[in-house]
RNA sequence: GACCCCGUAGCUCAGUGGAUUAGAGCGUUUCCCUGCGGAGGAAAAGGCCGUGCGUUCGAGUCGCACCGGGGUCGCCA
């Protein structure tokens, strides 16, 4: 698909290397703001110093000699002090855009760019026989964004889950089981009894070291197979994984692979051994096996004393396994900030030993969500919040909403739209910002319905499809028309920001940013409600008019539900 | 002590070397339903871009040093 900006940047950039007095190598192009007339500018500092020539002088001879291809997308351009500014070509853009659009409906944007290449994605990864909660939001919804995003653009996208079923912490859980009995009850309620058992357990064990012998037992049984032990932890992660499935989907949320950690136990022994041949690492006296001065980096374990192995060696392992499995070109890993030494660790480990050589191996660090009063949230704090507990709760509050705003929808629907207002409302307040940053959890902000919102872009779009709903009913003609006639101001700017949508998709997927996309969508929702104050649809003044701007609505719908759909945010028609 | 992330309007955030006036949202103060969904649109007020040096024709953006906040640092994950 040959979109409209790529075409008007090819063009740009071929009319002036047709100038013959700047060389292909300097033509840099910049997006000017929004501020300025033009949609494309020439910054001819770089290229006058290499010229010898003062650069307004070089970018008013560029304008003088310039030729503009005929029937392209180029409008116009002029000099204005040391920028070249090139302006789209009003009808041959709402053509080009309205086409692309309308030709590729729910793909829109979507690309061939990473077409034959492989991209590992490393997400969401909650911990067996514990509930979801926030800390696992932010990686879950992050990573799918990163997966839907990849996809588009052509990648061939490995979703894993990379749950935490493995470790010495496991070992407490199967023998608190043991001691107290599977719970009775289902779902996160049955999760939330076996933390509870959990806690009692290591608070018993604090006075009792046989309790804690006992749990190491259990771990020892759980990694050399034993079927008991075995049964247990499989029950355990069907319960935690039925549970966890239900979150997913009201999120959106479809992860290819579930390997986690335990799938890694059997290689653990010879990757050690790897390292220990490589000379990367060494055994010390007290048997442990020991990796230092790598890059700088801080000294760790591969390898307990005790001969146990640690979460840096099933990573190891891991990364092994997907070069192996999976030949990808990328590995991207979406795990919290506080991980990142661990992960600089494990790659550094990782191409020390002549692994991922061609491999990109990237850390998507996201930030910590601390409570109101700026608290870490934890267990222990008593103020931790869960994520099936934080989609009811956002769903019963836009479900009031709902109710006032639009008692006339059926039961069935109102459900429906509260439920795709209230999830929507908490990934989007993941999504509408840099993942770097830390959150602080605040419910006035995350469901907001105004403004920059998840509910603010639904609605626009429920507005779009309201306008096409009722074309459709009142008989005065459907979408098409005259497109050349969407020349306003206002329609203008809405067909601009429609045209962003690949370069925007390309960039989100460059720096591991779906907010790059989130701020796309506001964007697109502002330029839509300036368009809706000032271009009447149904009743434009002519029937031509009438039909085009029926097509620039339908492509609005078509590209919001598209933005919003890579971010796992559902459109409703009505709302 | 070392290293990593963050610091832009009262609050939450964009702005990843270029254009007189650094942009949004929330909040505050005003307007706009005899037109398609007011969960909307328009306008105003509000900023030594943490501080100081430096690089550059040009710095919120790059470098260095400080300050403030968050985080991590061999036998948890």
């Amino acid at each position: 698909m040959d979109y409209a900006l790529d075409r008007f940047t090819r063009e740009v950039t071929a009319a002036i290397v047709a100038t013959g007095r700047v060389p292909l190598d300097l033509v840099e192009l910049t997006t000017p703001k929004a501020a300025i007339a033009a949609d494309l500018a020439f910054p001819a500092f770089k290229a006058a110093k290499t010229l010898g020539l003062a650069p307004p002088q070089l970018a008013a001879e560029l304008a003088a000699t310039i030729q503009l291809p005929a029937d392209g997308l180029i409008g116009a351009v002029e000099a204005v002090g040391p920028f070249l500014n090139f302006r789209l070509h009003a009808e041959r853009l709402a053509t080009h855009v309205l086409t692309n659009i309308m030709a590729q409906g729910d793909d829109y944007a979507a690309q061939q760019l990473g077409a034959g290449k492989t991209v590992v994605v490393d997400y969401s990864a909650p911990n067996i026989a514990k509930r979801m909660h926030v800390g696992h939001i932010r990686s879950t919804i992050i990573g799918q964004a990163l997966v839907n995003i990849y996809r588009a653009l052509g990648y061939r996208v490995i979703g894993d889950n990379h749950l935490g079923d493995w470790g010495k912490q496991f070992g407490v859980v199967l023998a608190a089981v043991e001691r107290e009995g599977k719970p009775t009850a289902e779902g996160e309620t049955a999760l939330e009894q076996l933390e509870a058992q959990y806690a009692r357990y290591v608070a018993a064990a604090s006075d009792d070291p046989e309790l804690d012998e006992h749990a190491r037992h259990w771990s020892l049984r759980l990694e050399q197979g034993d079927s008991e032990a075995r049964a247990l932890w499989q029950w355990c992660v069907d319960l935690t994984m039925t549970a966890a499935q239900r979150n997913y989907d009201r999120l959106g949320v479809k992860i290819d692979h579930a390997y986690g950690e335990s799938f890694y136990e059997p290689m653990l022994a010879d990757m050690i051994q790897q390292a220990l041949d490589a000379g990367v690492a060494f055994r010390d006296e007290g048997g442990a096996v020991v990796v230092e001065h790598l890059q700088k980096l801080p000294t760790f374990l591969l390898q307990r004393s005790d001969g146990g192995t640690l979460y840096m060696t099933r990573d190891m392992a891991t990364v092994v396994f997907r070069l192996q499995e999976f030949q990808p070109h990328a590995i991207i890993y979406v795990v919290g900030e506080p991980q990142s030494l661990h992960l600089r660790q494990l790659f550094a480990l990782i191409r020390a030993m002549g692994y991922a050589k061609d491999v990109g191996l990237t850390h998507v660090a996201f930030g910590t969500i601390f409570d109101a009063k700026g608290q870490p949230l934890s267990t222990r704090r008593g103020n931790m919040v869960y994520l099936e507990a934080l989609l009811d709760d956002a769903v019963a509050r836009a479900r009031s909403v709902v109710e006032q705003k639009s008692p006339e929808l059926p039961e069935a629907e109102k459900l429906a739209v509260a439920e795709a207002v209230g999830v929507g409302a908490v990934v989007y307040n993941d999504l509408y910002q840099d993942p770097k940053r830390n959150i602080t959890l605040d419910w006035e902000r995350m469901l907001a319905t105004e403004g920059n919102s998840a509910t603010y872009l639904q609605y626009s779009h429920a507005r779009c499809s309201s306008i096409l709903r009722r074309a459709n009913e009142d008989g005065a003609g459907g979408p098409g028309g005259d497109l050349t006639l969407l020349i306003h101001p206002a329609e203008q700017r809405l067909l601009k920001q429609l045209a962003r949508l690949p370069e925007v998709l390309r960039e989100g997927a460059e720096r591991y940013a779906p907010f790059v996309i989130a701020d796309w969508c506001y964007a697109t929702a502002r330029e839509f409600g300036v368009f809706f104050e000032q271009c009447p649809v149904l009743k434009a003044e002519s029937p031509a008019l009438r039909g085009a701007r029926l097509v620039l609505v339908a492509a609005t719908a078509n590209a919001l539900r598209r933005g919003l759909g890579l971010l796992g945010i559902r459109a409703p028609e009505r709302m």
